[in-house]
DNA sequence: ATTACTCGCGCC
DNA sequence: CGGCGCGAGTAAT
């Protein structure tokens, strides 16, 4: 495409540059958009259509011909699932395919042309071929790589594939604009007054630091939130509490302001993100232009609201504790899977057993605090260090939370030291769908990581799996597909409100069949609720 | 003036 | 202690 803006390269825009399609070693470079449809029913035959990132291509595509779904192989996806955790994520562009495959170096020059030009040189004629030709190429070199392993490809052809489906099947969500700029109005002046009041820069570390350290004789080694909180003592916490304030009031400015809502809203209040299918080496979602992962859902609660439904309702579900479950099915630990068995409550139970005392309730502050963060802690690597480092705590007493945890949870310390030896001999752990991920023992936290990794992957996988059985459901049913948000083990929809209880029990049944298709008899539970804003808390109280 | 990097923080 | 994206500040080019 010509004439593209960066940052928006998911949205059809642009005027029509070329296509260049390979049949083999044959390349044609089409310059001519009106060809396009006649081209499409001459090569519909192929087995499998060779994209390099297929979404960018299908979405341009989809602007001059139908795009109806069909087998594809996505040489840019195969290599994530075949070499995640290998490379790092921004390192499976063609060109690095093509120079770790091939020992080519190409010239990625000639692409910048594209967005300032607007008829094709010769030079950009001879990309496009070479990019096509090349593509063609890799997928040669990954079949050899997959032969070798010996390969099944089912993360691939289960998961991954259809995913790039469901995903170029999502709506837009719809922000509440005025509401939206009320807030940010009032955020701005309060927070610019408290910057005013404290006299220093709070977006800048360095003089942030100077500024504690000449006010109180304090020095910090960083001004994370968590530092602060630990010496507000020493500060005073009148002043700790007032720069916290003040960091979240500029940080909401900054991030969530105007230039925000310039940015990402289109016609109808929309926004429309780019959501990468495979955005993690662990095969998670990711999220940009704007990132609709991370809008604020504790700190200012307030942001959630403002995503509102443009279809009549919004339907939130998330997954309970998938984490956990995941680890007691993994591990195979008899005491954790027994928890989701009698449907109890996981950071419960195991507060329990770290204290080593059973009469603790489920209103305990030490269940939010010590239990949750060592359910958290068990599926990001459990160290003693990192235990402590997070609840303030002595090194002393981190250990022994951890050894009255694996009193109880044998097998998790069998899983543990599982994946550590597996990681030893393979250089690579593996999900429940056969996702594989590299493990560095170069790196500091290749421990964590084999812990992890499995966890988070096959978290990936039973979110993917639950959101393509639902696509297949709706299309089988010939509805709507009316995904609007997916955040890692949640999913919202916009739907009319005649059709909530219908799109209800449609996401609910597709959850459990993806749960069960992996994790057999392990329960899963999904809370569904919904409401006119996304707001975890308040959509209860809006239900029916 | 532009680019690359660090720090910090939002989410799960 | 795991995984991301993004903005401001700062240092290097």
């Amino acid at each position: 495409m010509f004439g593209q803006q960066e940052g928006k390269l998911h949205r059809p825009h642009g005027e029509f540059a070329c296509l260049s399609v390979g049949i083999g070693e044959d390349v044609w470079v089409v310059q001519d958009a009106a060809q396009l449809p006649d081209l499409f029913k001459l090569v519909s035959p192929a087995k499998y259509f060779l994209y390099y990132n297929s979404m960018y291509d299908i979405r341009q595509l989809r602007r001059f011909l139908p795009m109806p779904q069909r087998p594809i192989w996505d040489c840019m996806i195969v290599e994530k699932i075949l070499w995640g955790g290998y490379f790092s994520i921004n390192e499976f562009a063609l060109n690095d395919c093509v120079r770790r495959y091939l020992n080519i170096k190409m010239d990625k020059e000639p692409r910048k042309q594209f967005s300032v030009v607007s008829h094709m040189s010769d030079e950009m004629i001879h990309y496009a071929a070479t990019d096509v030709y090349l593509t063609y190429k890799v997928y040669l070199e990954q079949l050899k790589e997959i032969a070798k392993r010996r390969y099944d490809m089912k993360t691939y052809d289960l998961i991954e594939e259809p995913c790039i489906w469901a995903t170029l099947d999502f709506k837009p969500v719809k922000v509440n604009v005025k509401r939206w700029h009320e807030m940010v109005k009032e955020l701005t002046i309060r927070g610019r007054s408290l910057e005013n009041d404290l006299g220093v820069n709070v977006n800048s570390h360095q003089q942030l630091k100077e500024f504690i350290k000449n006010n109180t004789g304090v020095k910090v080694d960083n001004v994370q939130e968590e530092t602060l909180l630990i010496n507000a003592n020493k500060i005073g916490k009148e002043l700790v509490d007032k720069i916290l304030l003040t960091k979240s009031l500029r940080k909401a400015e900054s991030t969530y302001g105007e230039k925000w809502l310039a940015n990402f809203v289109e016609d109808g209040d929309l926004v429309y993100a780019d959501f990468k299918t495979v955005g993690t080496e662990t095969g998670r979602y990711a999220c940009s232009n704007p990132n609709l992962q991370n809008i604020p859902a504790h700190k200012i609660p307030e942001y959630r609201q403002l995503f509102i439904s443009a279809k009549g309702r919004l339907i939130v579900a998330d997954a309970q504790a998938q984490e956990p479950r995941i680890l007691a099915h993994l591990s195979g630990d008899k005491a954790l899977k027994q928890i989701f068995a009698d449907g109890q409550d996981v950071h419960t139970i195991v507060t329990r057993a770290i204290f080593k005392d059973d009469t603790i309730t489920k209103s305990d502050p030490r269940r939010d605090r010590e239990g949750k963060t060592i359910n958290l802690a068990s599926s990001y690597g459990l160290s003693a260090q990192g235990l402590a480092d997070k609840l303030n705590i002595e090194l002393a007493d981190a250990e022994t939370f951890l050894r009255n945890y694996f009193a109880k949870f044998s097998g998790v310390a069998a899983f543990r030291d599982r994946m550590y030896s597996q990681a030893n001999r393979f250089e690579y752990v593996e999900s429940i769908s056969g996702r594989r991920v590299w493990v560095n023992r170069h790196n500091y936290a290749w421990q964590n990581n084999s812990i992890n990794a499995p966890i988070q992957a096959s978290a990936a996988d039973l979110l993917k799996t639950w959101l393509t059985t639902f696509h297949n459901r709706c299309i089988i049913d010939k509805v709507e597909f009316p995904v609007v948000l997916v955040v890692h083990d949640e999913i919202v929809l916009d739907v009319p409100l005649e059709q909530v209880a219908l799109y209800k029990t449609m996401l609910k049944e597709s959850f459990q069949v993806a749960a069960h298709k992996w994790f057999g008899d392990m329960p899963f539970e999904l809370d569904v609720v919904h409401g006119t804003k996304w707001s975890c808390k308040k959509l209860n109280e809006e239900a029916d």
